[in-house]
RNA sequence: GGGCGGGUAGCUCAGCCGGGAGAGCAACGGCCUUACAAGCCGUAGGUCGUGGGUUCGAUCCCCUCCCCGCCUACCA
C-alpha cells in the first residue's frame, strides 16, 4: 500500500483527525470493570479562567505521556480531567464584566451574579479544555469534572460537615490576612511577600506620669490609631523601669499600658514595641497574653474607621501620610530609617494586604498534618494494613514539605465572596447558635427556631481541590472508580502548589479515604523563557504554547517539553529548541517516505528471532531493543528527558544515518528472500520505533504508523503494545562489527573531509586487518564500507606492504591506508597527520601520569588498573601507526 | 534570618555508586550523494565558578569564598 506522503511533515493536517478518531473510539475511556492493572491520574485542574500557558503544557505533556505509556503496557489508565471554579479569579472577572456595564455585583444581587457567573462558565469556561486536546491530552473527557459540579459540590460539603462535627472545623475572632479589594480573608498561602524598601519610622510616646518618653519603631504608622500597649523585653535594663507605667498615645490622646513580653527583641529599632493586636499577627498573639484589647482603625475597604478620629473614612496610605505630618509637627516622630522589609501582597490582585482581627472558619491543621507528615516520611498503613508511603520526587522537595507542614498554622478556610462552595452553617436569630447540617435545615438545631440566616461566606477553592482525588471519583459513595483507581498512581505537578494543593490532598486524602491519594508526587520544572526569567504578560516574555503549536505542530512542542524536562532543573525555553524537535519531527517523516518508497506491496509479519539476517538488520534490531529497555527505564523513574534523548539519538543517528543508508543498496536490488528480510526488519524496527515514540509524539506516529504495512496490527498505534525489551534480540557480536565498520568508515570520511577531497571522488583502500577474523570479517562485509565511504576498491590483508604516500587513517581493528597519488597534496596529509598524532598524544598523557603513580598502582583496583593500561596500549599503538604512516610519506615526499 | 537549587563548550543543558568531559543548537569547512538543505559529511571549541581538603585518583565527596535563582520567616 505505498502512498504517496508529502515532502515535509505537515501536522495541521493529521492532528485534528487522529485526536478525533481516538475520542471516537473511546480510547481514552477508563472502564473500572475492564481488565489490567490500575494507573490512575488526576489531572492539576486548570482554573476555568484560565489559557494554556507553558506550565500547563509542560504538565500535561508529562502527564499524557505516562498515560500513553502505561497504556501501551496494557494498564488499565484513568486519567481524570477537570477544572477548578476558582473563586476569586473568577469573580474577579464577572465582576469586570459588569463593571464594563456600568454596574456591580452589589447592584445585581447575589442570585443573580452567581447565575451570571455560571452563564460565563458555559460561554467561555471550555477554553483551557480545548486547548487541553490540542496539545494531544487523552484525558477521559466522558468524566471530565467542575469542582462546582454537583457530585463535587456534594463531597465538599460531606467533608465539611465531618470535620466540623469532629471538631477540626471552627468558627473565631483571629488575625487574618485580608485583602481590601477583594474584601476577602486570605489564607496565609494566599498572601506573596515581597521584599521592598521602606521606612523604619521612629514614635516618641511619653509617658503619663512625666517620667520621660518611651520610643517605638513602626512600618506602619497609621496602625498607632489602634494600639493598646507599648512592650518592651522583660530583661531589658533600659526600659525595666517603665514596665507597668502608662503612656499617652499622641493623637489619639489614649493611656495604654507598658508590659513585658519576651518576643520583644531589644536589639531591633528601639527595643519597644507598639502593640496593635487588631493589625498585626505578632500584636495579636501578645494580646492574648496580657488580654489587650482589640481596636480596628482599618475597615474591610482599607478605610479608616471612626476609632481613627479625625482620620475616620481616609484610606490607609492616604492616612499615613497625613498622620506623619502631624506627628511631626507635633514633634512625635523622631529618626526616620531605610528599612528593607516584606510586604504581603494579594496573590490574586497585587493589593497590599491587612493583616486584621476578623471573624472566620478555620480548620485546624495539625493533626491532619501529622499524618501527612509520616506517609511521607516513613508510611501509612492503609485499609488493608499495609504500608502506603508517598514519594516525592525529586526528594529533595520532601524537606521543604516537612518544614512547612511541621510549622503549619491553621487554616483560614472562609472568603467572603460569592463565587464558591457557600458553607454549610446556619446562625440562630433567636439562640445565636450555629447549625452545621449535610441538609438544608430549616430550624435551629439548637432550639428549633425557623429565625435562621445561612452564613454568607464560601469556602476557599483550594477546600474543594484538597479532595480532588476522591471527589471526583464519586466520593462519599462507594464507586468502582474509587475502588479501581483510588489512590491514583502519581501526581505531576509543579513545585509552585505543593503547599496550597498537594499537601491539602494528602491530608484530606488520608482523613477520608484512610490512605494518601497517590503514591508518588512527581515534581518537575517551572518554564522559564530563554533568560531564565519567569514569563509574565508584563514582562511581555511569555510564549504561548499554542502559537508554537500552531507554527510547528504539537508533536514538535510536546517533545520539547518532554527533552527538556530534566529533574530538579526549571526549563530555559526558547523557540528554537522547538525548531530544532520539529526538524525532527521531519525527519521521522522523511525516513517514512523513504520506506514507503521502497516497500513495494511488501507487507510485514512480526519480527520473530532469527529473522534479522544481515549485519545491518542484527545490529539495528539488537540496537531498537536496548534503546526500548531503556525508555522503558527511564520513564519509570521519570527520567523524561532521557527517554527522550536516547529516542532521539536512535532514530536520528543509528536508524537514519547509518541503517538507512547501509540498507541503500540491498533496497535497490532486486526483489529476492535478502532483499524481504530486510524489509520486513526494516518495517518492523520503524513501527516499533513509531510505538515507543508514541507517548510523546501522539499524533505523527499514529499517522506513520497507519501507513506501514503490517499483516498482523491493532487499530491504532495507541492501543498497541509498547515495545518489550527481549534478549532475544540482543546482538553483542553485531554491535561490535558494526563498530568496526563504522569506525573505519569514518576514518576515511576524515581523510576526505580534512584534505578536502570531493566526495564524487572515488578512493582506492589498502586495509590492514589486526587479526586473521577481522580480515574475514571485512572480506564478507566489506561491501558496507565501500559503499558508505565512496571506495572504488578495498583489499584487504593481515600484512601489508605500505602503499607509499598514503594518508593513513587508525582504528582498532584496522589500519586504512589510502593511496594519495593524483588525489591530494601530501602537504596536507602531513599536516592531518602531524594534527592526529598530536591529539593522540594529549589524549594518553592523563593516563601515563596515572600509570606513573606509584599509589595509584599500588592501590586502585585491579580493573581499573587494567583497563588504564588497555587504553594506553590502544591509543599507543595508534599513535605509532600514524607516526609510521607519517615517516612514510614525509620519506616519499623528498 | 533560615533553607534549597544552580554556576560544565559561544548558548541551553546531560553527566548513575569518585576511575577516558558529552548532547542539541550556534560556529567553521565541504557537499543539491534519487527519504530529508527543516538535509548529508567532516572540523574546531572546556582551568567543569574560586581557594583549600580528603583520596592512588575529584566535574562528582568535605570545607571557605564569590556570583545567580528560588522557597521560607512574626524582627516591629
Amino acid at each position: 500500500m505505498a502512498r504517496e506522503l508529502e515532502k515535509v511533515y505537515e501536522p495541521k493536517a493529521v492532528e485534528d483527525r487522529w485526536y478525533k478518531e481516538w475520542v471516537e473510539k473511546g480510547y481514552f475511556h477508563a472502564d473500572p470493570a475492564k481488565d489490567g492493572p490500575a494507573f490512575s491520574i488526576v489531572i492539576p485542574p486548570p482554573n476555568v479562567t484560565g489559557v494554556l500557558h507553558m506550565g500547563h503544557a509542560l504538565n500535561n505533556t508529562l502527564q499524557d505521556a505516562l498515560c500513553r505509556w502505561k497504556r501501551m503496557r496494557g494498564f488499565n489508565v484513568l486519567w481524570m480531567p477537570g477544572t477548578d471554579h476558582a473563586g476569586i479569579a473568577t469573580q474577579n472577572v464577572v465582576e469586570r464584566q459588569l463593571a464594563a456595564e456600568g454596574t456591580t455585583r452589589h447592584a445585581y444581587g447575589r442570585e443573580k451574579f452567581i447565575q451570571r457567573v455560571w452563564q460565563w462558565r458555559e460561554e467561555s469556561g471550555g477554553t483551557i479544555i480545548n486547548q487541553l486536546k490540542r496539545l494531544g491530552a487523552s484525558c477521559d473527557w466522558e468524566r471530565e469534572r467542575f469542582t462546582m459540579d454537583e457530585g463535587l459540590s456534594r463531597s465538599v460539603r460531606e467533608v465539611f460537615v465531618r470535620l466540623y462535627e469532629e471538631g477540626l472545623i471552627y468558627r473565631g475572632d483571629y488575625i487574618i490576612n485580608w485583602c481590601p479589594r477583594c474584601m476577602t480573608a486570605l489564607s496565609d498561602l494566599e498572601v506573596e511577600f515581597e521584599e521592598k524598601p521602606g521606612k523604619l519610622y521612629h514614635l516618641k510616646y511619653p509617658l503619663v506620669d512625666g517620667s520621660g518618653v518611651i520610643t517605638v519603631a513602626t512600618t506602619r504608622p497609621e496602625t498607632m490609631l489602634g494600639d493598646t500597649a507599648v512592650a518592651v523585653n522583660p530583661e531589658d535594663e533600659r526600659y525595666r523601669h517603665f514596665i507597668g507605667k502608662r503612656v499617652m498615645l499622641p493623637v489619639s490622646n489614649r493611656e495604654i499600658p507598658v508590659i513585658a513580653d519576651a518576643y520583644v527583641d531589644p536589639a531591633f529599632g528601639t527595643g519597644a514595641v507598639k502593640i496593635t493586636p487588631a493589625h498585626d499577627p505578632n500584636d495579636f498573639e501578645i494580646g492574648l497574653r496580657h488580654n489587650l484589647n482589640r481596636i480596628r482603625v482599618m475597615d474591610d475597604a482599607g478605610k479608616m474607621t471612626e476609632e481613627a478620629g479625625k482620620y475616620a473614612g481616609m484610606d490607609r496610605f492616604e492616612c499615613r501620610g497625613k498622620l506623619l505630618l502631624e506627628l511631626d509637627q507635633t514633634g512625635v516622630l523622631g529618626t526616620v530609617e531605610e528599612h528593607l522589609h516584606a510586604v504581603g501582597h494579594c496573590y490574586r490582585c497585587r493589593t497590599v494586604i491587612e493583616p486584621a482581627v476578623s471573624k472566620q472558619w478555620f480548620v485546624k491543621v495539625e493533626p491532619l498534618a501529622k499524618e501527612a507528615i509520616k506517609a511521607v516520611r516513613e508510611g501509612i498503613p492503609g485499609p488493608d494494613g499495609k504500608i502506603r508511603k508517598i514519594n516525592i520526587l525529586p526528594k529533595g522537595w520532601e524537606n521543604s514539605y516537612f518544614d512547612w507542614m511541621e510549622n503549619i498554622r491553621d487554616w483560614c478556610i472562609s472568603r467572603q465572596i460569592w463565587w464558591g462552595h457557600r458553607i454549610p452553617a446556619w446562625h440562630c436569630d433567636e439562640c445565636g447558635e450555629l447549625t452545621v447540617a449535610r441538609e438544608d435545615p430549616v430550624v435551629c438545631g439548637k432550639c428549633g427556631s425557623r429565625n435562621i440566616r445561612r452564613d454568607p461566606d464560601v469556602l476557599d477553592t483550594w477546600f474543594s481541590s484538597a479532595l480532588w482525588p476522591f471527589s471526583t471519583m464519586g466520593w462519599p459513595d462507594e464507586t468502582p472508580e474509587l475502588k479501581k483507581y483510588y489512590p491514583t498512581a502519581v501526581l505531576v505537578t509543579a513545585f509552585d502548589i505543593l503547599f496550597f494543593w498537594v499537601a491539602r490532598m494528602i491530608m484530606m486524602g488520608i482523613h477520608f479515604m484512610e490512605e494518601p491519594p497517590f503514591t508518588d508526587v512527581y515534581i518537575h520544572a517551572l518554564v522559564r523563557d530563554a533568560q531564565g526569567q519567569k514569563m509574565s504578560k508584563s514582562k511581555g516574555n511569555v510564549i504561548d504554547p499554542l502559537v508554537m503549536i500552531d507554527k510547528y505542530g504539537t508533536d514538535a512542542f510536546r517533545f520539547t517539553m518532554v527533552a527538556m524536562a530534566a529533574q530538579g532543573r526549571d526549563i530555559k525555553l526558547s523557540e528554537e529548541r522547538i525548531e530544532g524537535y520539529r526538524n525532527f519531527c521531519n525527519k521521522i517523516w522523511n525516513a517514512a517516505r523513504f520506506v514507503h518508497m521502497n516497500l513495494g506491496d511488501f507487507e510485514a509479519t512480526p519480527l520473530k528471532e532469527g529473522d534479522a539476517v544481515s549485519l545491518p538488520d542484527r545490529w539495528i534490531v539488537s540496537r531498537m531493543d536496548a534503546v526500548a529497555a531503556e525508555v522503558d527505564r527511564a520513564l519509570t523513574d521519570y527520567r523524561f528527558n532521557d527517554a527522550a534523548g536516547a529516542l532521539y539519538q536512535f532514530v536520528w543517528h543509528e536508524f537514519c544515518d547509518w541503517y538507512l543508508e547501509l540498507i541503500k543498496p540491498v533496497l535497490y536490488a532486486d526483489a529476492g528472500p535478502v532483499k524481504s528480510a530486510t524489509l520486513n526488519v526494516l518495517v518492523n524496527v520503524f513501527e516499533g520505533t513509531m510505538r515507543m515514540l508514541h507517548p510523546f509524539m501522539p499524533f505523527i506516529t499514529e499517522e506513520v504508523w497507519q501507513s506501514m504495512p503490517l499483516a498482523e496490527r491493532d487499530a491504532s498505534v495507541m492501543v498497541s503494545k509498547f515495545p518489550e525489551a527481549n534478549d532475544a534480540f540482543r546482538n553483542e557480536a553485531a554491535e561490535s562489527e558494526m563498530k568496526m565498520v563504522i569506525d573505519i568508515i569514518t576514518g576515511i570520511r576524515n581523510i576526505r573531509g580534512e584534505m578536502n577531497i570531493a566526495p564524487s571522488l572515488e578512493l582506492a583502500a589498502v586495509v590492514k586487518a589486526s587479526s586473521p577474523e577481522v580480515k574475514a570479517f571485512l572480506d564478507a562485509q566489506g561491501n558496507y564500507i565501500t559503499k558508505l565511504s565512496r571506495l572504488s576498491g578495498m583489499t584487504v590483508e593481515t600484512e601489508v606492504e605500505r602503499p607509499k604516500a598514503s594518508a593513513v587513517a587508525v582504528t582498532p581493528a584496522a589500519e586504512i591506508y589510502i593511496p594519495l597519488t593524483g588525489v591530494v597534496d601530501i602537504e596536507a596529509e602531513v599536516a592531518r597527520l602531524k594534527k592526529e598524532i598530536d591529539k593522540a598524544d594529549k589524549e594518553i598523557k592523563p593516563f601515563e601520569a596515572k600509570l606513573a603513580n606509584e599509589g595509584f598502582v599500588k592501590k586502585a583496583p585491579p580493573e581499573v588498573l587494567e583497563k588504564t593500561r588497555g587504553i594506553i596500549e590502544e591509543l599507543t599503538q595508534k599513535k605509532e601507526k600514524l607516526a609510521e604512516g607519517l615517516k612514510r610519506i614525509e620519506g616519499f615526499k623528498e
